[in-house]
DNA sequence: ACTTTTGTTGGTTAAATTACCAAATAACGA
DNA sequence: TCGTTATTTGGTAATTTAACCAACAAAAGT
């Protein structure tokens, strides 16, 4: 592949990339409420706090959330708000996604 | 992990799924600016056809891209324009992560 | 009909991702 | 100091992704 593209464009893939996991959109959209420790959002999740530790240091790494330790506990917060901004967008897309396959469904019964 | 979780995020994963690949984000960006056969763009991305098509299939299943068939060309253009709104807050995002690493670097050096 | 151009699909292989458990680290409170 | 709570890191196995080549399909021109 040409080169210069991946150099590119790869800055901008690996913050879409940690946001294409259903798991740290639901941590997203999450802390776009309210600020949330590793624990909360643990119990929230239902999965192995490592898991959602490491899903943490993911978007963290991109930039989208950052932390701040308070005790023994690790703060987490939204440090790009905007992402958020491209939820709507993403909601219209699935809606439009799911209608399109309803017609498909549709057409294949008829 | 809680199922709730991943079927009501799954979806929207998906999309940014889709967006997380630096080829298939040049891809969007060139279809912003105009509608583009698999010929063109794979002379643009340096890469195979057929993989080019691969990615193009995957941007089509997540909706984010359509195609036309005219004469032996396939006219793939933007189905989605929202997700270019989306480009400047990366955009923002790689520039502070960019500093970011900077001042990491200059840290380590004093 | 035959060839060329344009694209997609299947097969294979290497690399990346994800989840869990276990072990290590750090701050607190008894 | 010792044990507890909160969190990260390393290791491992299963799944997914991505790239190439080869084979197939469709439209166009000769």
């Amino acid at each position: 592949m040409n080169t210069d593209i991946r150099d590119r464009y790869e800055p901008r893939a690996r913050i879409m990339k940690a946001l294409g996991h259903p798991t740290r959109l639901f941590i997203v959209d999450e802390l776009s409420r309210q600020d949330r420790c590793v624990c909360e959002l643990t119990e929230m999740i239902g999965a192995d706090m490592s898991t959602v530790s490491k899903h943490l240091s993911i978007l963290k790494e991109a930039g989208i959330v950052d932390y701040e330790k308070q005790g023994t506990q690790m703060n987490y917060r939204l440090a790009a708000p905007c992402v958020v901004d491209f939820f709507r967008c993403l909601e219209n897309m699935v809606k439009t996604n799911v209608r399109k396959q309803l017609s498909w469904l549709q057409a294949d019964s008829a």
